[in-house]
DNA sequence: CAAATCTTAAGAATCCGGTG
DNA sequence: CACCGGATTCTTAAGATTTG
C-alpha cells in the first residue's frame, strides 16, 4: 500500500562533518562546516522512489527569508497498523541491557539528536510544525529538518520560535501524515543493519517523545521497535548537580549552553538550530559524565514504556 | 501560559533483630 | 509468640523545572 507525496516542502538535509567512534566523545567533528544541500534522498530498501523537486517557494519570514527545497515521490506505507496488532504487547523484554552488553555496539547504534516545535504545549491539541534531527555519526545527508503544516491547528505561539500560522499553514507544507514516511526513511538511511536507533531530545520523556508518539498515533503508524529514546535533561541535572550537590539543578538547555560556552548557529527555538546546539551539549555531557554508548542505553526508554507511562497518567 | 517529570521531605508501612 | 525500637522502603504531596 503506497501514498503518494505531491508536495512536500522545506525538507532539508544538510551535510555534517563526519566522524564517529566507539566513545560517544569526538562525534561532532567541524559542526562549523555545516553546509546546506538540496534534497537528494535515497531509498534504503529499493521500495522508494523519491523524486527531486527544484524550489518552489520562499515565505518571508520575520526572522529571514526561508528557502526550501521540495521533495516529491512515494514512499511505502508499511507501518500502518491496525487496533489488533497496536494492542498486543511488543517484547521489548530488556532490550537495552542486551544491547548494552553487545560487543559490536557501536556497529550497531546510530544516534540521532532531534527537536520538535509546536503549536503550543497541550500534547492532546496542540500540533508539531517542525522537525530537525542529526546523526551524531555525521557525513553527508546526515541532518534533517522540515515545517509540518499543523492542519486547523492555528500557531498561537509564534514570540516562542518565529513560526507564524501562514507560513506552516500551506498546502506545499507536508502534513504529518505525509511527513512520516519521510522521516522513517530519513532515519532508516542512518541506520546501520540490523541496527538500533538512540533518539535524543531535551526533556524529550515529557515534552518531544510524547508529541511523536501521540502524531504517530494518530496517523496510525508507531514508533519502530528498533528506536531507543533518550532525554538528555536527567543527563545535563546530573552533571549540574555534580557541580553544586547542594543547589537545585537547572539543565535547560540555555543554561547548559552557557554554562559550556557554546556558541548557537541561528534562532533558539527554531528546531534545527536547538538541534545543533544540543548535539553540542550533548558530546559535553557524555564527556563530562564519562558515559560509554553502553551506558547510554541503559539510560534510554522504549516507546512503550513512555506509552505506558502516558496510559498510566491517564487513568490517574 | 499546560502538563509532565524530578526532587525533596514528611509520614506511613514494612522489615528485622533483640528481648522476654 | 508478642512486643518494642531502629532501620529501611514505600507513598504522597508540594514546589521547582522543563518543553513550546
Amino acid at each position: 500500500m503506497c501514498v503518494s507525496i505531491s508536495q512536500v516542502s522545506r525538507f532539508r538535509i544538510h551535510s555534517f562533518g563526519s566522524s564517529c567512534c566507539e566513545r560517544v566523545h569526538g562525534w561532532i567533528k567541524n559542526s562549523s562546516s555545516l553546509k546546506l544541500l538540496d534534497v537528494r534522498a535515497s531509498s534504503v530498501d529499493g521500495k522508494a522512489r523519491w523524486i527531486r523537486r527544484n524550489v518552489s517557494t520562499t515565505t518571508q519570514g520575520s526572522r529571514g527569508n526561508i528557502k526550501s527545497s521540495v521533495l516529491g515521490g512515494t514512499v511505502p506505507l508499511t507501518r500502518i497498523i491496525d487496533e489488533e496488532s497496536r494492542t498486543k504487547v511488543q517484547p521489548f523484554g530488556n532490550l537495552q541491557q542486551r544491547l548494552a552488553q553487545d560487543k559490536d555496539l557501536p556497529k550497531l547504534l546510530t544516534v540521532i539528536v532531534s527537536d520538535l516545535e509546536t503549536t503550543g504545549l497541550n500534547r492532546k491539541r496542540e500540533r508539531i510544525i517542525e522537525i530537525a534531527a542529526q546523526d551524531l555519526a555525521g557525513g553527508g545527508y546526515s541532518t534533517f529538518q522540515t515545517l509540518v503544516n499543523p492542519g486547523d491547528v492555528p500557531v498561537t505561539n509564534t514570540d516562542i520560535h518565529g513560526i507564524r500560522t501562514d507560513m506552516v499553514c500551506r498546502p506545499e507544507v507536508p502534513r504529518m501524515e505525509e511527513l512520516i514516511p519521510i522521516f522513517l526513511q530519513y532515519v532508516e538511511s542512518r541506520q546501520k543493519p540490523g541496527g538500533y536507533v538512540m533518539l535524543v531530545a531535551h526533556n524529550g520523556k515529557s515534552f518531544d517523545f510524547r508529541f511523536l508518539i501521540n502524531e504517530f498515533n494518530r496517523c496510525s503508524y508507531e514508533i519502530p521497535h528498533n528506536w531507543l529514546l533518550l532525554d538528555s535533561l536527567p543527563l545535563g541535572r546530573e552533571h549540574m548537580k555534580s557541580l553544586d550537590p547542594t543547589g537545585k539543578p537547572k539543565a535547560s538547555l540555555k543554561v547548559l549552553q552557557e554554562h559550556y560556552s557554546l556558541t548557537r548557529e541561528g534562532d533558539a527555538h527554531r528546531a534545527l538550530s536547538d538541534v545543533l546546539l544540543l548535539s553540542k551539549v550533548f558530546q559535553k555531557l557524555t564527556i563530562d559524565l564519562k558515559l560509554s554508548l553502553s551506558d547510554l542505553v541503559l539510560r534510554c526508554h522504549t516507546a512503550s514504556d513512555i506509552i505506558a507511562v502516558m496510559a498510566k497518567n491517564k487513568k490517574a
